[in-house]
DNA sequence: CCAGACGTTGTT
DNA sequence: GTCTGG
DNA sequence: CCAGACGTTGTT
DNA sequence: GTCTGG
C-alpha cells in the first residue's frame, strides 16, 4: 500500500535529465500539461508515467470558448449539494522529486467529452478529472496497459456546469482567483 | 551523423 | 538521458 | 496564435 | 490549402 500524501508542487514538470538547470528548461519547455496520449513517449514524461502519477486538487478551471473569432473564458466547475459553487475534485497529473520534498507537477490532458467540446470547441482537449473509483489504482504500480485504460476511461461521470466570465481574466497579472472572475458575466449564452 | 530539443495552450 | 530534426 | 514551410538521406 | 515551428 503506498502512501498517499497532499504536498505543494510547482506547476510544470521538470525531469530527470533537466534537473541541474530547471529554469533554463521551463524556459524551452512548456510541461504545464501532458498529452494523455504520448506521456509514455515523451522524455519530459516518460519516467513519470511510469511510477510517479499523481493527483491534483482543484475546485474550478478555466477554458476558452471561440465565437465570432473572440475567445471567451468559461469558468468549468462541479457543484454537489454542499457545494453548489464548486466542490472539489482531482486532476489525474505526473510529478517529480527535484530535490528532496520539492516537486514539481503537470496536468494530463485529453480529448474533450461532448460537453467540453462544446466549450473548448477550438482545440477540443479537457483536462483529466478522474473518477472517485479509480484515486486508488492510480497510484498502484501497474502496467503501461492499466495506466492508459485508466486514462482512457477514467474522467468523472459527475455533471459540470461552466459559464462565462470576464476577459479580464486574460489580461497579464491578473489574479483568476478573485471573486469578480469567476462570477458570471451577462451575455447571450450557448448554455 | 551530430546538434538540438525535450512541451502545451492559444489572451494581452 | 534519449529522441528528433536538419 | 501567426509566420513560414511545404523534402530526403545520413559520411568526414 | 494545411501542417509545423516558435
Amino acid at each position: 500500500m503506498n502512501l498517499k500524501r497532499i504536498v505543494p508542487a510547482s506547476w510544470g514538470l521538470v525531469p530527470n535529465w533537466a534537473k541541474t538547470d530547471p529554469e533554463s528548461f521551463r524556459k524551452k519547455s512548456n510541461t504545464l500539461n501532458a498529452r494523455l496520449e504520448s506521456i509514455f513517449e515523451k522524455s519530459s514524461f516518460r519516467d513519470s508515467a511510469r511510477d510517479k502519477r499523481c493527483l491534483i486538487l482543484a475546485d474550478g478551471f478555466f477554458e476558452p470558448h471561440h465565437e465570432q473569432n473572440v475567445s471567451i473564458p468559461y469558468f468549468c466547475f462541479q457543484p454537489s449539494k454542499e457545494y453548489p459553487k464548486g466542490d472539489l475534485f482531482l486532476f489525474a497529473g505526473l510529478y517529480n522529486e527535484l530535490d528532496s520534498d520539492l516537486y514539481t507537477t503537470t496536468i494530463l490532458t485529453t480529448e474533450a467529452n461532448s460537453f467540453f467540446a462544446e466549450i473548448h470547441n477550438k482545440k477540443k482537449r479537457m483536462p483529466l478529472v478522474l473518477d472517485q473509483n479509480l484515486y486508488l489504482d492510480w497510484f498502484d504500480d501497474i502496467s503501461e496497459q492499466s495506466v492508459n485504460e485508466i486514462m482512457a476511461t477514467g474522467f468523472t461521470n459527475k455533471e459540470f456546469l461552466a459559464h462565462p466570465v470576464s476577459r479580464d481574466l486574460y489580461k497579464k497579472d491578473v489574479d483568476a482567483n478573485k471573486s469578480y472572475i469567476i462570477k458570471e458575466v451577462e451575455r447571450n449564452s450557448l448554455f
